[in-house]
DNA sequence: TCATAACGGAGCATTCTTCTCCGGTAAGCA
DNA sequence: TGCTTACCGGAGAAGAATGCTCCGTTATGA
């Protein structure tokens, strides 16, 4: 096969084998969260490579097993949540702009993956604990919201949190469906409906149990 | 293994074995409804003969192949929804009513499946004319509600059409929190929102060839 | 020019899946 | 009551798919 070699990677200006690696390291992961949320943690180590453009051998001296990569992923996609909370909880302005601007990139980057692959790895206290540190900022950006009268009182964070898992499972295609939807949905979090939503407000702890039970 | 031979189809009334037999023709759709909606197609068989109750031998004599299964599951659930539009059309009263009503029952027996196993079986010229007769239905039943200013202007019928598929796709626990977000969703759909949607209204042709293409 | 480090992908062992086959069990009739 | 028959469940065979390893190749940099 032809290889694109003595390109400069235009993030770190570098060039050569440790630009490609660098690359790689991006892509795998990229084309990881693609692949399992949308077909699941099911989905096969070689469709992961394939869509990263990547051999086998470059994605397994990375992770040492496909378990390995999932749980890597969890913990980068919360991550990457938690640091756009605080971008979000760090913004001027309207509030609610702050929290469906969070909930976008959110979706944007798949940060529900965990719920897809959730039974499926063992959840380590460390990811827990990320978790909880991500609820907690959204907790803030909701109540925010909530006193400036744009988040429907009915409503709390952890709706927030099942509205990012779902739609972070939509399959490749067809994305500005999605996004319309999307607004909908965040249009409908914003003013109170006409009925009250169903059952109880859920709370974190139920929710961390959901993933949590092994 | 113990069976449970003698006992009356609440249905039918009948006892027997052909009333065991037409359990099972139900047991086993409603199982492969819930398997692959929530698993994709590629689920197992062995899982619908399990959730259903019912041995291997059992389903196939039912279905002489898997890919018969889908289909079937998919034509059965299509006359579903025609059902169930024109019971929402023929209703008096609040259209917005009868147009969220219509939506819950989609939801509630996962017509959107066509969507999770579009691409992995051939779709058949009598399943297209099926699914257009529901659009069209659809598309009064919007119309309707549009008319009484109950349907936000920049939404249109396939937007109803994604949303039944986005949410047909939940998986079988948590059934309150989605039921949440549905309502969510409902609402938003309802009102217009402070900014127009995203893109162009999508319209059903589109639509249609998004699942066609083999 | 040579040692090095990272690469891609064919191949191996194992698991998973679809579908077949058959022994068993109860309903229905003589 | 006893026989026929229709239907049931699940073990198992054939084959596909998957996770992971191993190795020959190729660009880099001294």
């Amino acid at each position: 096969m032809l290889r694109q070699m003595a390109q400069a990677d235009p993030r770190s200006g570098k060039r050569g084998r440790q630009a490609e690696a660098r690359r790689n390291d991006r892509a795998v992961l990229d084309a990881a969260r693609e692949v399992f949320t949308a077909h699941g943690p099911g989905a096969s180590v070689a469709q992961v490579a394939a869509l990263a453009g990547v051999g086998m051998g470059s994605l397994y001296r990375r992770y040492p097993t496909k378990e390995a990569l999932l749980q890597h992923l969890c913990r980068a996609s919360m991550d990457q949540q938690v640091s756009a909370a605080q971008e979000a909880l760090a913004r001027r302005g309207d509030p609610w702009e702050a929290l469906a601007g969070f909930v976008r990139a959110c979706v944007a980057f798949r940060a529900g993956v965990l719920s897809a692959v959730a039974g499926t790895i063992p959840v380590t206290d460390d990811m827990r604990a990320t978790a909880g540190h991500a609820h907690d900022l959204v907790e803030r950006l909701v109540r925010r919201a909530k006193r400036a009268g744009a988040f429907r009182r009915d409503a709390g964070s952890v709706d927030v949190h099942h509205l990012i898992e779902l739609f972070s499972r939509r399959p490749s295609g067809d994305a500005i469906a999605y996004e319309r939807l999307l607004t909908v949905a965040l249009d409908g979090l914003r003013t109170p409906g006409p009925d009250p939503l169903p059952g109880p407000v859920p709370d974190w702890h139920t929710e961390v149990r959901r993933w949590s039970a092994l």
